[in-house]
DNA sequence: CGCTTAATTGATCAGGGTCAATCGTGGTGG
DNA sequence: CCACCACGATTGACCCTGATCAATTAAGCG
């Protein structure tokens, strides 16, 4: 129920020639790598699903993955985004509560939980960083609750375009690794709704839509105020 | 701009009466009590705001603590509402984000992170609490997010109502300690529409209001069918 | 080149927000 | 002791944002 992927052998080449990907492999503090396996998954693939023991956790090494839960209605909420470099799969319990797909082709490590805690006894430094990666997601799940309390529609997808923007290689210009469904469900809003959003945006010189998927942004200054 | 309260003494007699604070002191591990030092506040007191350094950390003896976020227009949303056993306060960067106040009497433990660092790096099980704090509101933020995402009013509400039970000392009875501002605010609602929730639950049978403050879950089923 | 799926656009509807009036309760002081 | 006040909560009437339903356009892809 829980293996979606290809491979799984040791740091593959094709990892390291990327070069987002060599530095999330080098800012790992060294025995933690030690202790990863390489995975990839292919679009859409399954990472880990609801119900599943959480004894693994997961770094991206490139691509992006979705973690999200299915209400039992069919509707579909997207707890966060994670991009190279990044680490999520912690959940408290014995079951997860969560499951984790790949947004495209994706590059991971996967680590077991009890070896990594065992290396953490003996390795402050491992420490450390276990604890920093847990208090990352601490702080993207709370800045998601915020975006979704009291926000407007408007509001919610400015901040989103301004938060990703941070993930994108050129300056004022980002493509959208997910489909306009994956960022209303993240959202809490619909498609139509995100969509209109951005049109409103493009109407107004904000930002520019190459292509559905390739944003250019205009007047940062004026997204900024949107997102409140 | 951060304290709020009265004395700050160890471990005062008033606290340890009180059977729920006892076992809240009991439950950390020795060594990390060492460190802590109690405070009390009174309603409404300001344990720590926007703005402040993220030098310290709080477990919660007695009381409940609201932790939130002022929008810039004047709208304030409620990240969470913490109980006794509860750590609370954990926050990357050197500013906080998010403030936390008192709701009703308070007594808190603060611990300075930097000594905690120190012990937890002699220590291994002060580490694994702290991990384990930190996993703890993690999962809070995560369930919070997902409560406001996709979700109706009456759901809101409803599931609400069944996580407030779990922190109540009587079966199917509970005692809000928040006000309907506080709980629409945690929501993402208005007053209006919570109250307008609770009386229609009462009008279906779900629960009673002896007050507006004392719920009874008279009908526990229909409560999680309506939280979906 | 057509098929399939994603995205945009438009028209209508409803859930929840807003505004406003009323009720209830607890505290205070005459 | 009770009248009064202040504040929280409830209730009602109306409105607006975003959801829903439906049609069209655009974009991949075999």
């Amino acid at each position: 129920m829980t293996v979606a992927a290809s491979n799984s052998n040791h740091i593959p080449n094709q990892a390291l020639k990327d070069h987002t990907a060599w530095m999330a492999t080098q800012e790992v503090s060294e025995p933690l790598r030690m202790a990863g396996t390489v995975i990839n998954t292919a679009e859409g693939g399954e990472i880990f699903a609801e119900g599943d023991s959480p004894d693994m956790f997961y770094k991206v090494i490139s691509g992006v993955v979705r973690v999200c839960k299915f209400l039992n209605d069919g509707r579909r909420q997207i707890e966060a985004f994670h991009v190279a470099g990044e680490v999520f799969g912690f959940e408290l319990g014995d079951e997860r509560l969560l499951c984790a797909e790949a947004i495209g082709d994706c590059t991971l490590i996967s680590y077991r939980r009890r070896s990594v805690d065992i290396l953490a006894q003996k390795n402050e430094s491992v420490n450390r960083h276990l604890f920093q990666f847990a208090m990352q997601n601490l702080a993207q799940a709370q800045s998601h609750s915020l975006l979704l309390g009291r926000r407007g529609a408007a509001e919610k997808v400015a901040s989103f375009l301004l938060g990703w923007a941070k993930h994108s290689d050129r300056k004022g210009i980002l493509y959208l690794a997910m489909t306009r469904q994956d960022i209303a469900d993240y959202l809490g809003l619909t498609i139509e709704t995100v969509s209109r959003s951005l049109t409103q945006f493009e109407r107004n010189g904000v930002i520019a839509l190459s292509s559905s998927r390739q944003v250019r942004i205009l007047n940062s200054e004026a997204l900024e105020n949107l997102a409140a």
